[in-house]
DNA sequence: TTCCTAGGTCTGGTGAACGAACTCACTCAA
DNA sequence: TTGAGTGAGTTCGTTCACCAGACCTAGGAA
């Protein structure tokens, strides 16, 4: 029996989603996936998981059809990795444990805010958008950091790319290179 | 590092939250709990999980304050794990998450359909009902086996009695105990 | 030719998960 | 008062995933 998979004997859709996602590290690949990181070293830096690891949960969210492999730039080739529309469909419970966390697990404010990039309204405890009424899609999620946010923990590209607010999916590997369209003052 | 645990460099309420309930079995044990699974040796039964495993989740969620310890009978005493106000709230993202597996993981249909006690409307993909346009807290739903279900799976007491429709954390013990309160047939 | 970068593999040590056996306190029936 | 049963664990040896760091490979760049 694989650790961390293989809830055979339950017979409940909740542990066939855990197979999927419930080993250690896979949620938060799949969250920096929303959050538009593609490359392998862009994960690797900004969760500090060891590189093996990385390896075989992108290979398994690949093989469950949550993310897919594409080449994201010719001469060398090289792979990033970007969700599926099953995986972009984890969006609702990621965002509803990430709210629990919130309430719940931390301290000093949400670190992270999400809100409806059409009105700006911030996302309800369900992901919706009080304003319009509707279930806000990913792709219309704005985030950018909250009062709790600890800014001083990460230094990494993508940490200091999400510092500023960003579209949920949006790549976020431009912003490692062309640093500085916004008018981005140095850190520190 | 506690393995399952500790995602302290992540400032994220997501890793959070899943250190709180992403080891192994945790999110399983929680979804028991809403299913009104009180007692040590029944989570054991229906679970399968090592007994070892399962006393350390039951102190981890009752540390964190997802759980809590309280006696269910004197003489001899004994005691049986209920949802605090806080493990309640983890119902939105354990029926998320289950939603997704019914419809990225699964085959043959829902295993379990949940639904609005008071309208019998079953719940959408966020948890409220589309009748009475509420979002269902969870002692409000009723949960019955859905058309993917595999009744010959488990025969254990908890099975037994979620085999037929059964309200979210209304216990279930009473069922292992007084069997026949619905004339159940005797099983084989 | 050497260095650098991206995206990995490989390896040895550590520790959690697993399953089975054992413990302990208590009750009940003979 | 002996023995069996129950509930809720604890202990122990084996297996296996996680971890950190070193190493590898292919294609540019200096």
């Amino acid at each position: 029996m694989a650790l961390g998979t293989d809830y055979a004997q339950q017979d409940c859709s909740l542990a066939r989603a855990l197979e999927v996602v419930g080993e250690r590290w896979s949620m938060l690949i799949v969250r920096d996936a929303f959050y538009g990181v593609r490359r392998f070293n862009d994960f690797l830096a900004h969760l500090d998981i060891p590189r093996a690891v990385l390896t075989g949960r992108l290979r398994s969210l690949v093989a469950a059809g949550v993310l897919d492999k594409e080449p994201y730039q010719q001469s060398p080739v090289r792979y990033g990795y970007g969700l599926t529309s099953a995986g972009r469909e984890l969006w609702l419970p990621i965002y509803a444990l990430a709210r629990w966390g919130e309430r719940h697990a931390s301290d000093g404010g949400a670190r992270t805010v999400f809100s409806h990039a059409t009105c700006g309204t911030r996302l309800d405890i369900v992901g919706s958008c009080p304003t319009c009424c509707v279930l806000v899609a990913p792709e219309d999620v704005m985030m950018r950091p909250g009062p709790g946010a600890l800014t001083e923990l990460r230094q990494d590209p993508v940490s200091r790319a999400l510092g500023r607010p960003h579209r949920l999916l949006a790549p976020i590997e431009p912003l490692s290179e062309t640093v500085g369209e916004q008018a981005a003052e140095p850190v520190g």
